[in-house]
DNA sequence: GATGATTTGTACGTATGTATA
DNA sequence: ATATACATACGTACAAATCAT
């Protein structure tokens, strides 16, 4: 229990400690490292990172708007625990967002944007032929960010950004079973040829069911265990 | 400038003093009488509620993450000044959020709540032969709110009920021209009735509708003033 | 149920960074 | 360009509420 010999904590240029403090956290509820339920101490957090309550405090408070934090009045902080209903609401949401997104590149990217949506696409080939596990979920998210971006609309990005992190944070690395990764890249091929046919109801169709069906693995996962994953 | 004789901060009970100034500045936000631009000092605001900075800063941070509020890094917090393409970005993202809020309704809404949406939507048109203004703006809202609660998925209904927020701090009463409110009776009465009879994709397509047609009084408001209405 | 310990909520002072002269 | 003024960012202390005993 002796941990952090230095502050670990190293500030971007310009960046505030408490926006430091965010990233860091955010990193760590994402990735589980940091487990639904766990009780965040402002105190003890301090501490770890070698600064006062009150920067702790207000990166807190902002973790709870994006939904990765719960801050009950007079109780505290906790990452955030979700109930296997309002996961399951929360993935047909991003389903309708993604969707919507793919509709929307669908009609509005343009010649650049075009050409390296495919570009990401295809290299996303490779790493299915090495199994790279770790390399494909960087690419994954890469090609939706793209999408989100092509979409034309920013407040649909930053919504649609902020759902998946959100679920990414109870979705462990469990979920990315071995035979999703050559089925995914498959989907993302149609998805990519709609959008670039400027197919905007294909696009929103095919983007949707592609992530429902991730929904329907993360739904027998979560029924099996009967918990939230990491 | 010598305001603000007793501290003019009620707490509801169990109420913390941050999330009070959040519920009264917000209202403020939204309602207009803090105009988009408009500095949020701390120390200033503090003083008039009769509190110190903490709870304010706190508060601030809070409606930075909704949206109203925008903060730089030591410079300060300012009532959001959004551009009149992003404006016109949230109102087309309204309008997919509210429409898909009404095509799940539509699935979704079972007995009760299809009653309640009935007597909500018939409510209206009392409203409206009195050319009651104010009291349509507050039937619009608990119309369109039973809609988001029928739709059944709360990441749904939060976000559409945030983008709302956001962008009812920029349209100031001046976009409910008279002739707007009979209008709106009508598609609310088309948009019911598709709900009611379950037709899913026809509610969203009349609610998408409906939503873009406010965005087009919007636009042509914002063109003619060329500027960010309060 | 009462009391003490612990943690959060708030107040206030200092340091740091930004903007202006 | 340097200095000055000012608001925010952070640290610290105290009050209030919750939890444990």
């Amino acid at each position: 229990m002796t941990d952090a010999p230095p502050p670990p904590l190293r500030l971007a240029p310009g960046e505030t400690r408490s926006a430091a403090v965010v990233r860091v956290l955010g990193a760590q509820i994402v990735s589980g490292q940091l487990p639904p339920g766990r009780k965040l101490d402002e105190a003890q957090i301090g501490a770890h990172f070698g600064l006062s309550r009150t920067p702790v405090r207000e990166a807190l408070r902002e973790l709870a708007a994006t939904g990765l934090v719960e801050v009950r009045p007079h109780r505290g902080a906790f990452v955030a625990e979700v109930s296997t209903d309002k996961m399951l609401e929360k993935f047909e949401f991003m389903a309708e967002l993604e969707g919507l997104c793919a509709g929307y590149a669908a009609r509005r990217m343009q010649g650049t944007a075009r050409d390296q949506l495919s570009e990401i696409h295809e290299a996303g080939m490779m790493l299915v032929e090495r199994r790279d596990r770790a390399g494909y979920r960087d690419h994954n998210i890469r090609l939706h960010e793209a999408i989100y971006t092509g979409a034309g609309n920013d407040s649909l990005r930053e919504a649609t950004q902020s759902v998946r992190r959100s679920v990414a944070a109870f979705r462990a690395a469990q979920f990315d079973l071995k035979e999703r990764i050559s089925n995914s890249q498959v989907e993302h091929g149609l998805i990519v040829t709609a959008i670039l046919q400027g197919d905007a109801p294909e696009a929103t169709r095919l983007m949707r069911r592609h992530i429902l069906t991730v929904m329907d693995a993360a739904e027998a996962y979560l029924r099996e265990k009967r918990v939230i994953p990491i």
